[in-house]
DNA sequence: GAAAAAATGTTGACAACGTCAACATTTTTT
DNA sequence: AAAAAATGTTGACGTTGTCAACATTTTTTC
């Protein structure tokens, strides 16, 4: 209920950076996103934040771990009939995936960014990007198990997969593809490649 | 020959600042490169560097079109025979690729991150990733001629096959893959997957 | 319910950074 | 040899992340 009490001290500071964050992140970038800028903006003194994260790098990755979590709403959003084909799973999921990128790519850039680089000692980010991953393997074990994709090593093909799509959504986000005319046509295109490299 | 006078004003200022960006990219990573560190490392005054670039972000261009170039060589020096087989190829083209990246993570994060959005302002840089992505399409349009891809739009599949291939690199790069044990096997698996999938 | 402790926020400082303007020196052009 | 251009230095500015010291509020404890 997103109350606005700000009698006393803040109340809710940390959620109020968690969220100006990652409108900074979209307005200016990730780069744009300052801690006194921050403070600024929620109405505090610079140093404020420091109460609730530990330093900058650890704020920006709360802000990638809430990344994860609504990309992995989004992926949860998609809803096909329960032994749905496999190739239509793959481009579904595919699509979804390359869409939350595109629509968030300064996120996206971070969720994926340096501050992945340490995302051992963040076990909240840790978690969250192990969470997405586990489903994957899920869903290929299942179709392996269908005999709808090879018998190779179920962890691998997760990658592969993983790979793919990331790929997509990196280069186009960082644009650098040229000419991309329909976004979801490329996704659904490599989605399907990568399928059918992938049967039995 | 890499003379090493330093009589006058320095002499090669340009060279040595981009040399030792790359070394400083290296051990710091792209953090680590600041206009100060660098100037104090090549031992000139810390605004030096400013009658070479016109500020932190061109000298970075610059590093990064020097990576363009390294990668470029480096899928050069793959020989094979003329008339190969396309899937050999791939998997020995997706391996140097991907062991480029690997062997140069600073270095590759750089030509991939944010700078690459201001590409199209460095002619420079846009013309060394160019050439690359040139070099992909043609190989594809030779084996579509072969009949050994699928005649879909050749830029739509070079595309794809260089998404596939720089995602498995930066997930590899930022640390995203928990057990890749043997890298160059899960490089060939995923050329040969992709490859499979893009058959005539 | 008052005193003690913990949580939360502020002020003011610091060093490091990118960059600019003014100046100095060297090299090149004329 | 004088003038112009290229190259390098000094010193300043505003901004940043973060620390220490202090202030205020909330929670805990007896």
């Amino acid at each position: 209920m997103t109350t606005e009490k700000k009698a006393y001290h803040h109340g809710h500071l940390r959620a109020a950076l968690l969220e100006e964050a990652a409108r900074l992140i979209t307005e200016a970038g990730a780069e744009g996103v300052t801690m006194r800028a921050l403070s600024r903006r929620v109405g505090v003194s610079h140093t404020a934040p420091y109460r609730h994260f530990a330093d900058k790098e650890a704020l920006l990755v709360a802000v990638a771990a809430e990344g994860f979590a609504r990309l992995k709403a989004r992926l949860h959003a998609i809803n096909l009939p329960e032994h749905e084909r496999a190739l239509t799973r793959f481009q579904e999921m595919g699509a979804a995936y390359v869409g939350f990128a595109v629509d968030n790519p300064a996120h996206y850039r971070l969720m994926y960014g340096k501050e992945a680089l340490h995302r051992a000692q963040y076990p909240e980010l840790q978690a969250a990007a192990d969470a997405a991953f586990a489903e994957l393997v899920e869903i290929i074990e299942t179709y392996q198990a269908l005999d709808a994709i090879k018998p190779e090593n179920s962890h691998a093909l997760a990658y592969i997969a993983w790979s793919t799509v990331h790929g997509l959504a990196s280069l186009l986000v960082d644009g650098q593809m040229r000419y991309p005319d329909d976004i979801e046509a490329l996704a659904r295109l490599t989605t399907t490649i990568l399928f059918e490299g992938m049967q039995a």
